[in-house]
RNA sequence: GCGCCUCUAGCUCAAUUGGCAGAGCAUUUGACUCUUAAUCAACAGGUUCCGGGUUCAAGUCCCGGGGGGCGUACCA
């Protein structure tokens, strides 16, 4: 098939979804009296001789399609088309004899050409490299899949709508940042050749979304990419996408109660009740949530009693004991973290809300109201794994400047991670931030739990593989 | 990075203790006027991921490399 034959626009009527729900109620062998043109992939082909049956996939749908010697033009072409090939069909909708809701090929146009092989039309694709290197196959062949990014769309949509109807305003913020800032993970580095400067893919877009508080915008957003340059797992894809949020007057309990509303409406929303099933397991996001602090969940699972008052040789002969590994220059709050994320976090089912952690593993948190060694800082626990992290910010340029130089510090010490001096950022803290709530959640993981999905990469579209070699 | 598993036709999968590389679907050709993964008949389709080695003989065993998966480490 030339190019030249093929169309430059095709004026498609129905979607298939649409003519089996409104012709539902035709008899077998009946038809409607309508005409329509339905457009997308040839799925099945099934030739009797002097009638053929073919099966239309478009974006919603499957639907017969049935053409007759006597009645399709180039009828001994289309009973030579091959599965994949993409179809214009225009026709009456009518009924087979055996009940199955047809579009009649009245008439008929090659819209493309599959000259590739179609994947085994029972079986599909199971090999996991082609599903991920090759999407656009595995999304035409795999139902599943296509329903996962469908939902993924839905999610991010009614996420936007959720915000912006309590009046947060979406923005957008530097991928390119000169300081990688507002987490703690290693960047990419590139380089921009006209400033002759390098620049880093932003690890969080925290720090520019406080600035935008700092400005006046009292509730902002943003679905922000993120890249860290870290190891690929079933949990981790070295670009994902965080919804960071701020709130101006707000502390960390109003974003926890913003958090599990957010998410049980989207459950109910999704999967129809806020009680779901993820791997096999029941998962109850119904407010409230269970609310505990980290050093109760860790003195209760390792039956001590430590806090940040504990010496130090006793946390590490404690970590010792446990076979928590940890380095000379972690301080307390650094081991008091480790010890619960090794013994007590992976026990965690949830949701729960983690609080109140060492100031010295939270630089960008505020300091707890009632016990200052502590910061209000939250991680939600949801099906066992973090889904998010927030707190009320430190909002006083000079404690802020102490944190960093305390990062600072651990860097010196070896902790490659360890957040760098941000001079802008406290100089907008000069200029006043008001209390602040903030809070970063993983969406793709946010969606694997809503989707019921074990791999990361099977709620991102093109994610990060190895390319391959000639 | 480390450990385990895996790689055979376009796709999904076979191949006994090391003994002639096979099937279904897709493709090609033919038959068939209501099929539903249509059916039936026939043809064709291979660097068994790559490179070495052992052996009379390697898809199979050994070594090295590559892709993928899982686990682990890293990821506050």
């Amino acid at each position: 098939m030339m190019d030249r034959e093929i169309p430059f626009r095709f004026e498609v009527t129905n979607s298939a979804s649409q003519l089996l729900s409104e012709h539902s109620d035709l008899t077998e062998g009946g038809s409607s009296g309508k005409t329509v043109s339905v457009a997308g992939r040839l799925m099945l082909r099934r030739d009797q001789g002097k009638i053929v049956f073919g099966v239309l996939q478009d974006s919603t749908e499957r639907i017969q399609l049935f053409a007759s010697e006597k009645n399709t033009p180039d009828f001994e072409i289309f009973s030579n088309l091959h599965l994949g090939d993409w179809l214009g069909v225009t026709g009456e909708v009518i009924k087979t004899k055996r009940g199955e809701i047809s579009v009649r090929v009245d008439s008929w146009v090659l819209l493309a050409e599959a000259k590739r092989s179609f994947p085994d039309k029972w079986h599909g694709i199971s090999d996991t490299d082609i599903r991920y290197r090759q999407r656009y196959v595995d999304l035409w062949v795999t139902e599943e899949s296509r329903e996962t990014f469908r939902t993924r769309s839905r999610i991010i949509s009614l996420i936007r709508n959720w915000l912006e109807n309590r009046d947060f305003m979406e923005v957008e913020t530097p991928v390119f940042h000169p300081i990688p800032g507002g987490a703690a993970a290693r960047p990419f580095e590139t380089h921009h050749n006209a400033l002759d400067i390098d620049l880093f893919l932003r690890i969080a877009p925290e720090l520019y979304l406080k600035r935008l508080v700092v400005g006046g915008f009292e509730k902002v957003f943003e679905m922000a990419r993120v890249f860290r340059n870290e190891g690929i797992s079933t949990r981790h894809n070295p670009e994902f996408t965080m919804l960071e949020l701020y709130e101006a007057y707000a502390d960390y309990e109003d974003i926890m109660r913003l958090v599990e509303d957010l998410v049980s409406e989207l459950a109910l929303e999704i999967c129809g009740s806020t009680v779901i099933q993820y791997d096999g397991r029941e998962l109850d996001l119904s407010t409230p949530w269970e609310r505990s602090s980290m050093l109760d969940l860790l003195n209760e699972k390792i039956q001590t009693n430590i806090n940040l008052q504990t010496p130090i040789e006793e946390l590490r002969k404690l970590c010792g004991d446990l076979s928590v590994p940890f380095k000379d220059h972690y301080g307390s709050g650094k081991l008091i973290l480790e010890l619960y994320e090794k013994t007590t976090e992976p026990e965690l089912w949830g949701p729960i809300f983690v609080t109140d952690y060492p100031q010295e593993v939270s630089p960008l948190s505020r300091a707890h109201r009632s016990s200052p060694d502590l910061v209000e800082r939250f991680e939600a626990i949801v099906a066992g794994r973090e889904l998010c992290n927030a707190f009320s910010e430190v909002v006083d340029p000079d404690d802020q400047r102490s944190r960093f130089a305390a990062q600072e510090k651990s860097r010196d010490a070896g902790d490659e991670e360890a957040m760098v001096v941000d001079e802008d950022y406290l100089r907008a803290l000069e200029y006043g931030l008001p209390p602040t709530g903030g809070l970063g959640i993983g969406i793709d993981r946010l969606i694997m739990i809503l989707t019921d999905t074990q791999a990361i990469r099977d709620v991102i579209l093109f994610p990060t593989l190895r390319p391959e070699q000639e």
